[in-house]
DNA sequence: CTAACGTGTAACCATAAGGTTACATTAAAG
DNA sequence: CTTTAATGTAACCTTATGGTTACACGTTAG
């Protein structure tokens, strides 16, 4: 972890509903098989397959070949550095210097600083 | 927020080492115009709009105009509301009921659990 | 008013994502 | 040993990503 590629590899891993679900299903069933955990999805088999394989790409998921089926686990280590980053990184703000533009974000109307003039039509807001 | 396709948004945006720095770079200086955001990256101005589209779809800048420039903005709420998500999702296994799987993260080679065959030529973990 | 500057838009290109079906491989059961 | 079941691989398709260059648009400065 810590490398930017690493933090690309969970953050994109994480950037898919289906692949956020099979942690959770997989945090609910530890040790499940491909097969199973598989039809727990609409899309086929492959498909899921190639989720998992971004998930143990990122380190989210490991597993370990039991006979002729391979048991799959959660791994939170990812997560944890991840979340480590991001608190040390932005805690200075979550303390609440942001407040002024956190207000922007939630009414995008009125001006973050006192020198920024007032929109006029642009209202190209995030989304 | 708490809505799938808005956690999709938020971390696709964070999946790229570029749009991470520019949050990085907007966060130390707030209020940067979009140009010279762009002459920090090596990619052309076009390039760097694209990846603030996709932060501000995602919440995670927010923009002013300001005459015919534009003042960019890091929000903090959508990582806000992405970490309470996971600290509560997966606090129980912060806790340490994970402790096994977490080691066999890390030495990839014992069985997670008793009744597990140990591998004999797969060898496939989590790259 | 005109020129220059900062942004935004359009059109295009190469590659990666996400999905499919069909086939190969390995291990357990009969 | 042959069949069946679980997983893995290959080839292919469609759409999204990330990037480019060229051009249009609105705003400030001469």
């Amino acid at each position: 972890m810590q490398d930017d590629r690493d933090m690309d590899a969970v953050f994109h891993a994480l950037a898919h509903a289906s692949r956020r679900r099979m942690l959770d299903i997989l945090t609910a069933r530890p040790g499940l098989a491909v097969g199973a955990l598989a039809s727990e999805f609409d899309v086929s088999r492959v498909a899921v397959m190639k989720h998992l394989a971004i998930l143990e790409a990122a380190g989210l998921v490991v597993s370990e070949p039991d006979g002729r089926s391979r048991r799959l686990y959660f791994n939170v280590v990812p997560i944890q550095m991840i979340h480590e980053r991001w608190t040390t990184q932005y805690s200075a703000y979550w303390a609440g210097q942001l407040t002024r533009i956190k207000y922007l974000a939630e009414s995008a109307t009125a001006p973050p600083s006192p020198q920024a003039k007032s929109r006029k039509k642009g209202e190209r807001d995030g989304s």
